[in-house]
DNA sequence: GTTCTTACA
DNA sequence: TGTAAGCA
C-alpha cells in the first residue's frame, strides 16, 4: 500500500469531516456540487471522503476566510495542478528515477509556502484580485 | 441515528 | 448558507 492510494481511500463519513475541517455539512456538500472535491460513496449513497479530499478542503476553507470565491477557489486549483504537471515533468527530465506522486505535491506546497518560483502571495494579489469580494 | 436530496428563506 | 421535509 503506498502513500498515494492511502491518501485517496474512501474513509470518513461526512460528520467526521465536518469536525476535522469545521465547515458545515450545507458547505461541503456544495462544494462538490461545484466539483471542487469528489469524495466516493458507499453502498447506501453516502459520501466517504479521503485524507486527500479533507486537505483540499483545508485549503478551501483558507481561501475561503481569505475572501477568494468559488471561481478564484477553482483558478487556484487549476494553476496548482498546472504547477505540478510542470514541476513533474521537470523531474522526469532531470533524472529517471520514478518520482511520486506524493513527492511532488509535497514539494509543489513547499514552493508556494516559501513564495518559490509560482510564488502563491503574487497570485493572490494580482491575478486572483478579481475573484475576491468587495 | 445518520445522511441524502430538494426546496425555500 | 441555514434549515426543514421526507427518504433510505
Amino acid at each position: 500500500m503506498n502513500d498515494h492510494n492511502r491518501r485517496n481511500m474512501p474513509l470518513f463519513p461526512i460528520s467526521i469531516v465536518m469536525q476535522l475541517t469545521e465547515l458545515s455539512a450545507r458547505q461541503i456538500r456544495y462544494y462538490e456540487e461545484h466539483e471542487l472535491i469528489h469524495p466516493a460513496r458507499s453502498d447506501g449513497n453516502r459520501r466517504l471522503f479521503s485524507f486527500n479530499d479533507v486537505d483540499k478542503l483545508l485549503e478551501i476553507k483558507t481561501l475561503l476566510e481569505q475572501g477568494v470565491n468559488m471561481a478564484g477557489i477553482k483558478r487556484v486549483f487549476e494553476l496548482n495542478s498546472q504547477a505540478a504537471a510542470q514541476l513533474l515533468h521537470q523531474a522526469q527530465k532531470n533524472n529517471q528515477e520514478e518520482i511520486t506522486e506524493s513527492a511532488i505535491y509535497r514539494q509543489l506546497k513547499r514552493e508556494l509556502l516559501h513564495g518559490g518560483r509560482f510564488g502563491k502571495a503574487s497570485l493572490i494579489q494580482g491575478e486572483l484580485s478579481r475573484f475576491m469580494k468587495q
